[in-house]
RNA sequence: GGCGCGGUGGCAGAGUGGUUAUGCAGCGGACUGCAACUCCGUGUACGCCGGUUCGAUUCCGACCCGCGCCUCCA
């Protein structure tokens, strides 16, 4: 199996460290504010790289940090008029709900990083020892960039550019521009902790060398997080990493494509952010990450009403393929064409794309075979749908529930059912401008019906 | 300015040195009381210019355009 390596710039046959064992860790959340799209493209991007992972027959270890003590989440806090550790316990309350809805499983480890300030006090003075870092007047303590030759390799910048592109504002403390901070020292009143340095608190970079070094160990098979750590974040956690415990710190790095409106980048900066939870308010979870799965992980995608919409109607048709029928037992399903196939782009550094296009192949066998009375076969395929669905985190629910999900429409199931029945009685007494009468209503109500020799079912817009 | 990524049919989005992506939308047909769903069939494509090759959308080079990072940001 073959993956990107952001470290090399190309794809590279996988092997994990420790055989049939992946050790993986992907930079979670700063929990100031509620997740917004670009942040579920990563969590559902690592989720299906970790589950296909697990599928292929690897144990692994995902580990997913949560930063809760940081500039932001004190200036937020402080703004709101509340201590920081309740704003980050609602943040990360709020963060668990939107992934559960995104069916993002949960990491194998969640460390938060105020519960490894030893951990990293522990590494900064490692840093210190051996000449990598220093302790200002300030009270901050910096991580000298000139004391790593390899200092850009990852980002593929060169220290001189960087010093010469430093934007003004240097701190004077620093020995050099470019150099970053591991401790930073407490202004009255802050939270902080004590350390060697004065009292203070970790920097960002740092906190992540500490926790994946504890976590994983020194060296580790997997390391992700979205396209704007690259630099500076991923390539300081290298520099701190590496000369902290002298060993390569990460074999592949893996980055996930940036979520756009309108040409620009989604984020916080801008300003041009949608929530998770704003844009389940009008779309299943189920089809925002259809959307979000069916495009490469390491592509841009542009999120806008319509791309949802026809993620909706795309997925509406997977699930019809499975409406009706009782899979088979996945168990009692030997591996298929299909199957292989599926195997076969995945392989290919994660082609969800590829992937899915499988699932519309398998839907159409199902759609065929009953087409022709084969429920046996249909039941058959149904499972592989299922099986290869799962592994995407989809199509893992009941197609009733999916297409009858309560999103808040003016009538009840029961009322539904009533006029279903209703219809039918005017259809059979051959009433039938009575009966699409009642059918039309339906539908501006935002009910379809979908008649069958077996009877009507029903499904909202 | 430096570094990096990309330009595929109406739209979204994979992939390949010569042969079908897939989905949405469209068109024709079947099914249906009429629809919806489903099935069958169907059209439109690889930014531009050179080069390598028997043959390039796919490899190489130049160019144009878009995007990302270089500062906190997933």
């Amino acid at each position: 199996m073959r993956i990107y390596n952001t470290l090399t710039q190309q794809k590279e046959e996988f092997k994990p460290i420790v055989p049939g064992k992946v050790r993986m860790y992907v930079c979670g959340m700063t929990v100031y504010d509620y997740c917004h799209l670009g942040h579920g493209r990563v969590l559902v991007a690592f989720d299906v790289i970790s589950r296909y992972l697990r599928h292929r027959g690897y144990d692994v270890h995902y580990v997913r940090n949560i930063t809760d003590i940081d500039d932001k989440i004190l200036a937020r806090a402080d703004q709101n008029g509340e201590v920081y550790s309740d704003l980050t316990g609602r943040m990360i309350k709020a963060m668990h709900e939107d992934e559960a809805r995104l069916g993002v499983l949960s990491p194998s480890e969640e460390p938060r990083a105020t519960a490894f300030i030893d951990e990293i006090i522990a590494m900064i003075h490692t840093l210190i020892s051996s000449g990598h870092a220093y302790a200002a007047d300030n009270g901050d303590v910096y991580f000298s960039v000139n004391s790593f030759p390899d200092y850009g390799k990852l980002s593929k910048k060169k220290l001189e550019d960087l010093v010469a592109g430093a934007r003004v504002g240097v701190q004077e403390a620093k020995r050099s521009p470019a150099d970053f901070a591991l401790w930073k020292s407490a202004r009255p009143g802050e939270v902080s902790w004590t350390s060697p340095w004065g009292d203070g608190r970790p920097g960002w970079h740092i906190e992540c060398s500490a926790m994946s070094t504890q976590c994983l160990g020194d060296t580790f098979d997997i390391h992700g997080g979205g396209p704007d750590l690259l630099f500076p974040h991923h390539e300081n956690e290298i520099a701190q990493s590496e000369c902290a415990t002298g060993h390569k710190f990460v074999n592949t790095w893996m980055h996930a494509g940036a979520i756009r409106v309108n040409k620009e980048k989604m984020s916080k900066s801008l300003g041009n952010f949608f929530t998770i939870r704003q844009i389940l308010e009008t779309y299943p979870a189920e089809v925002v990450r259809y959307f979000l799965v069916s495009s490469h992980y390491r592509s841009q995608v542009d999120y806008s009403e319509d791309s949802l919409a026809e993620a909706g109607r795309t997925l509406t048709k997977l699930y019809h393929a499975l409406r009706g029928i009782t899979p088979a037992k996945n168990s009692d399903v030997a591996e298929t064409e299909h199957d292989r196939r599926f195997a076969e782009v995945m392989d290919d550094d994660f082609n969800t794309a590829g992937a899915i296009a499988v699932l519309h192949a398998i839907a159409n066998d199902i759609n065929h075979h009953r087409r022709e009375g084969r429920e046996d076969r249909a039941a058959q395929s149904a499972a592989v749908l299922v099986r290869l669905g799962g592994v995407l985190g989809l199509l893992q629910q009941n197609p009733e529930a999916f297409f009858q999900a309560d999103t808040g429409g003016e009538l009840s199931a029961d009322d539904i059912e009533a006029m279903i029945q209703a219809r039918a009685a005017a259809r059979k007494a051959k009433n039938f401008a009575e009966g699409d009468r009642i059918r039309d209503e339906l539908l501006e109500k935002g009910i379809i019906l979908d008649d069958s020799r077996e009877g009507t079912t029903w499904r909202r817009a």
